[in-house]
DNA sequence: GCCGTTTTCGGCCCGACTGTTTTCAGTCG
């Protein structure tokens, strides 16, 4: 099967060969953005040319999904090949390397006869060492070192440390933010780019800085611990640092600062709807400021609210800024101020995590909790709670009869009774008021068999409240017997209330399964079940993009920590973070809900 | 080649940097 990314590289390879063969630059740019936009789709495009959807994806037209069909179809576009086999294919490698882009790529590969895609690159570092590229028009001295250091930084790259995960970056930026504050100077720090929207993974590390001293800003970042200064000018610099991560600093005087930060945020395709959004009022927009195409006037802003509103648009929140429609809603919005922002989900509306697992031992099918069940109650008091889901593995199968099984379900309940009524009433002993303690829910996270099945049986169901189903297992089914195990699954009883880490992805190691999330998030409404978006900062999900098309659906969901520890149950507001990225208000959450409220959803 | 609260034609985001140039093309974010 051919995947996003196949197609995503294939329409690149094509807008750089019309750029070589200098066809019409829109059409280019085309080719460009229909690839972008592939490339971050939320669901594979074979599929939604199953379903005839093709044109649905931004940046695809007519045109685009006749080609796309044809190459599902055939495996091939007769098009793009003929388009291809005007361009030597040698070149193609090349614009791996920064600093080659299609014509240079291409200049080398006619001038120094390079007919070999697989050895390209090293045939070009051989032809740089001897000097065979300097004297190339176009190209000179210069050009060859650094085409030397565009192939090792390929190289280099090639190894390059994975993208982090939210709180890795998180971490890393609040130690640089809290170095960079040491400073009097320093009037205000953020983080930028896709660290400041949220996004599930990050590259590199990017901090804003207002000061009115610049360079005494920039100095005091570059004596920060590094291994390498990769740049160093009047408005920034960037630093390597020992870990292997890259530090982007940006300086901004104050009262410009609101145009630099929502500039740098992005992204990109955001700024781009926004620029364009600006330009039919005849603003033109940059880093700086908003300059008025009339008048040829430059005007500033200090915030990023000013900067919105200088559009006759409400703010809109970083984690929203990806061009899925957020102008729009912010412009409607606009028209009657005093709504102002969307009232977004935050991370005080929660009200109680479902899915923890103590270290209560029933013998389950994966692993146990590392604190027992006083010690989750505690942290949820303290994390302001009003409730506490215990969300434990079930019992395994293959180690136990039927019989067993129920057993150790009952006694796990009383067992969890008994000391969550000791821990109140010590609690009580302790303190003056009255009521007010964390409610107790006694769940079960139970597998969906590679049948379907639950891995629980009937009987057993008796000794909870209510379960989350997930998939532990098999998950590269095939995409319509996934879907079928899922549905059987979560339809298999009615005190099936949410659906686990929906994707099963883990970031950075695992793809998500492949499934027919239309047809499961139709159940999932029929049946009111809420799909669970797991804050565990490996998994996040549901993923952002399934968070979106669920909420267009009307979904419920339920944000937890999936906590093997109390620690844990800290990282809840990652899970928020992906709520927000979807558009998630906080009447979507089911966990944001009063107690006796989540009790009645919870229990039918 | 895409797209539409100026919709089926005629537009299409902005600026920095760099090297090879002598006014700019190419690349990048």
């Amino acid at each position: 099967m051919i995947t996003n990314t196949e197609i995503a590289t294939l329409l690149r390879q094509i807008a750089a060969a019309y750029q070589i063969l200098n066809e019409n630059r829109f059409r280019i740019i085309a080719y460009e953005r229909a690839a972008d936009s592939i490339e971050h789709l939320s669901s594979e495009a074979k599929d939604l040319w199953d379903d005839g959807k093709l044109k649905e994806i931004p940046g695809i037209g007519q045109a685009m999904a006749d080609y796309l069909d044809e190459l599902f179809r055939t495996g091939k576009v007769r098009h793009f090949e003929a388009v291809l086999k005007k361009v030597p294919a040698s070149l193609f490698p090349l614009l791996s390397i920064p600093g080659l882009g299609p014509k240079k790529a291409y200049k080398l590969a006619i001038s120094l006869k390079f007919s070999n895609p697989k050895s390209v690159i090293s045939d070009l570092a051989q032809a740089v060492k001897s000097h065979k590229v300097a004297s190339l028009e176009g190209f000179g001295e210069k050009s060859e070192a650094d085409i030397l250091e565009g192939i090792q930084a390929y190289q280099r790259g090639q190894i390059k440390e994975k993208r982090m995960v939210l709180p890795e970056a998180d971490q890393l930026a609040q130690t640089i933010i809290s170095y960079l504050k040491k400073l009097p100077s320093v009037r205000r720090v953020d983080s930028l780019g896709s660290l400041r929207r949220q996004v599930s993974t990050i590259g590199d590390i990017d901090i804003a800085v207002a000061t009115t001293k610049s360079s005494e800003v920039i100095e005091h970042f570059c004596k920060y611990p590094h291994k390498k200064l990769i740049e160093k000018g009047p408005t920034g610099a960037s630093l390597l640092l020992t870990n292997g991560r890259q530090v982007d600093l940006r300086v901004q005087k104050p009262a410009a600062y609101g145009a630099m930060l929502q500039y740098f945020t992005g992204s990109k395709n955001h700024n781009i709807k926004l620029r364009e959004y600006a330009l039919e009022k005849g603003l033109s927009l940059s880093e700086y400021g908003i300059k008025n195409l009339h008048t040829k006037k430059l005007k500033e802003f200090s915030t990023e609210e000013a900067f919105y509103q200088a559009l006759d648009l409400s703010y809109i929140p970083p984690e929203l800024r990806e061009d899925q429609g957020e102008i729009e809603a912010a412009l409607r919005s606009g028209i009657s101020r005093t709504q102002g922002k969307p009232p977004l989900v935050k991370l005080t509306d929660v009200k109680g995590d479902l899915h923890v697992h103590t270290s209560y031992d029933l013998q389950p099918s994966h692993d146990l909790g590392a604190d027992s069940i006083e010690k989750y109650l505690d942290q949820a008091t303290k994390l302001g709670y009003e409730y506490l889901g215990i969300s434990d593995h079930n019992p395994s199968l293959t180690n136990h009869s039927e019989k067993q099984i129920i057993r150790i379900m009952s006694d796990r309940k009383a067992y969890y009774e008994e000391h969550y009524y000791s821990w109140v009433k010590k609690l009580s002993k302790k303190s003056q008021t009255v009521g007010r303690y964390v409610q107790l829910v006694i769940m079960l996270e139970v597998d969906i068999l590679t049948d379907g099945q639950l891995a629980l049986p009937e009987m057993a169901f008796n000794y909870v409240d209510a379960v989350i189903a997930s998939l532990h297992s098999s998950f590269t089914q095939e995409r319509e017997k996934i879907s079928e195990r899922i549905l059987k699954g979560i339809t298999a009883h009615p005190k099936v209330r949410i659906l686990g880490h929906p994707t099963c992805r883990m970031l950075g190691s695992r793809e998500g399964v492949d499934a027919d999330w239309e047809k499961i998030f139709k159940v999932c409404r029929q049946r009111d079940l809420a799909l669970e978006i797991n804050a565990y900062p490996q998994r996040l999900d549901l993923p952002d993009s399934l968070v979106f098309e669920a909420k267009k659906q009307g979904l419920h969901f339920c944000i937890n920590t999936d906590a093997h520890a109390t620690g844990q149950m800290n990282l809840m507001r990652y899970g928020v973070s992906v709520a927000r990225r979807g558009w998630a208000v906080k009447d979507d959450i089911i966990n944001t809900l009063g107690y006796n409220d989540f009790r009645k959803w919870l229990v039918k």
